[in-house]
DNA sequence: CGATGTGAACTCATTCACAGCT
DNA sequence: AGCTGTGAATGAGTTCACATCG
């Protein structure tokens, strides 16, 4: 059965504050990937409307309800789901609620129920055929991760320039010569491409998984790829990550630093304080 | 217990460069009731409210930045840079400003002073020596990238705890076996842990970690990591990347069953369809 | 002029709090 | 009595648009 939700979120904000009209939308700004919906209202029909961050945080409630059901665990609570899953629980009953009433007040929910309906509508009960493009270190290990993830995304093409590795198989699988990709891609019927070439192929490899028509891709290599705007990308980006933690370390140590040291306001790292 | 947390936190007010009396009292705007700040743990303070969705940003800027600088360019517009980067220069601009006022009105950014800053603020003057606990598929790899990510993050401790590979050199670096964690990581004043550990393992050696002293995190294994308030963890996530790419390719695939081969539909919606 | 820097408006996401069902 | 489901409130993050200054 299908959402039946209405379309949900209409304008609710209901402070007088809000201004006149102007609806002259439609800046042509330089608008990179990343999101795809067309910003002027009109939500598409009943409209799957789900928030990004809730799709992201619905596959770890899956993840988790998975292992309860294999458990035996049969019906959890908001509460120890949230839990389980590092959220809160109304987070977490928001997140469900996106999806469809599932639950039994003053119960809880069915792990089997709520297994189902989080695969149907991140679209897991379809599989996914997922190709791999540079086979170094990074691709050996996402090759061989075999059925990727959980199953449900079998990767079934190999691609690389490097002659000595075209015919090998890893993980089972033999590598092609990034010049056949188009072919084997169609025959393959690959819907997801991970990139994890060196930086400097990134591009020129994403242009060719896009001309071959993967309209969603992984990428590994530290670049920011330009798309069009159909094509979905995700990066997973360990430079990033870590610059990240980087910056708590710092953040940690001038707390540290300056804690108890009176309310001097002398810049810890140069910042300098105008006024 | 806190579980780990994943966006958003800190508090932001006041910007370094706000104009004459800003921090003026507390709360803008009409506080309801006695509602006292509950500020995150023993944050807040002179804050440098950085928005964590803009020190993200920050890294890919820094990255764009060096590229730009190697090539030899010393100027660059917020417009350009924001090209380069994925981003539209507005938003460019206003993480910029989050680290201080560097642009010249008229001209620009110089690129060399941008990268300085982003660095300082990402605290990459300082190194930050990191250890991979798993030396499985994706551990060799990550041990393999040798300095990791750019320079700045050294890796210098690697532990499994197959005997296997205990004292077998990965990347340069002897594998050691994770009793020895503790001592290790003190000895080699490790800050930042990468887990690339089976699931089953993750929250055990992350237990570890934090025994160990380690306050960064940075989680490849499918598991919710559950930590004090005062680590930070990051996760990389495999099955989530993908399942939300399966998302997309689900919805790409709803809307193309009902704009173009959809049988004939009395609907009420006017299917809008843009171009 | 032309591009930065930034308050203010707006949009998206999270949390609160409670009505409503079991 | 207990727990879900959800409007409404709050807060975070993004975009607008323009004063400002080199």
């Amino acid at each position: 059965m299908a959402a039946q939700r209405d379309e949900g979120d209409e304008v609710v904000t209901g402070t007088p504050t809000a201004p006149g009209a102007d609806r002259a939308d439609g800046a042509p700004g330089a608008d990179t990937a990343e999101h795809v919906e067309e910003p002027t209202a009109l939500t598409r029909e009943r409209a799957r409307a789900i928030p990004e961050a809730a799709v992201a945080r619905l596959a770890v409630y899956l993840r988790v309800l998975s292992g309860l059901a294999e458990q035996g665990v049969n019906t959890i609570s908001s509460e120890e789901l949230a839990n389980a899953a590092g959220v809160n629980s109304a987070k977490l009953r928001k997140d469900l609620s996106y999806i469809g009433s599932y639950g039994t007040r003053g119960v809880g929910y069915e792990v089997e129920v709520l297994v189902g309906q989080i695969e149907r509508i991140l679209g897991l009960t379809r599989k996914h055929s997922v190709c791999v493009v540079g086979i170094g270190n990074l691709g050996h290990a996402l090759a061989n991760y075999g059925g990727f993830p959980g199953r449900g995304f079998p990767v079934t093409a190999l691609f690389d320039v490097d002659p000595d590795l075209i015919g090998v198989p890893v993980g089972g699988i033999p590598v092609d010569h990034i010049d056949d990709i188009s072919r084997v891609v169609a025959e393959r019927e690959v819907s997801i491409g991970v990139i994890a070439t060196p930086p400097k192929a990134a591009q020129e490899v994403c242009d060719r998984l896009v001309a071959a028509g993967v309209q969603c891709i992984l990428n590994f290599a530290p670049v920011v790829l330009q798309v069009p705007d159909y094509v979905e990308v995700r990066k997973v980006d360990l430079a990033v990550e870590m610059q990240i933690l980087s910056f708590h370390v710092a953040r940690r140590a001038d707390e540290a630093t300056e804690s108890g040291g009176g309310p001097d306001l002398s810049d810890v790292d140069g910042v300098v304080i105008r006024r």
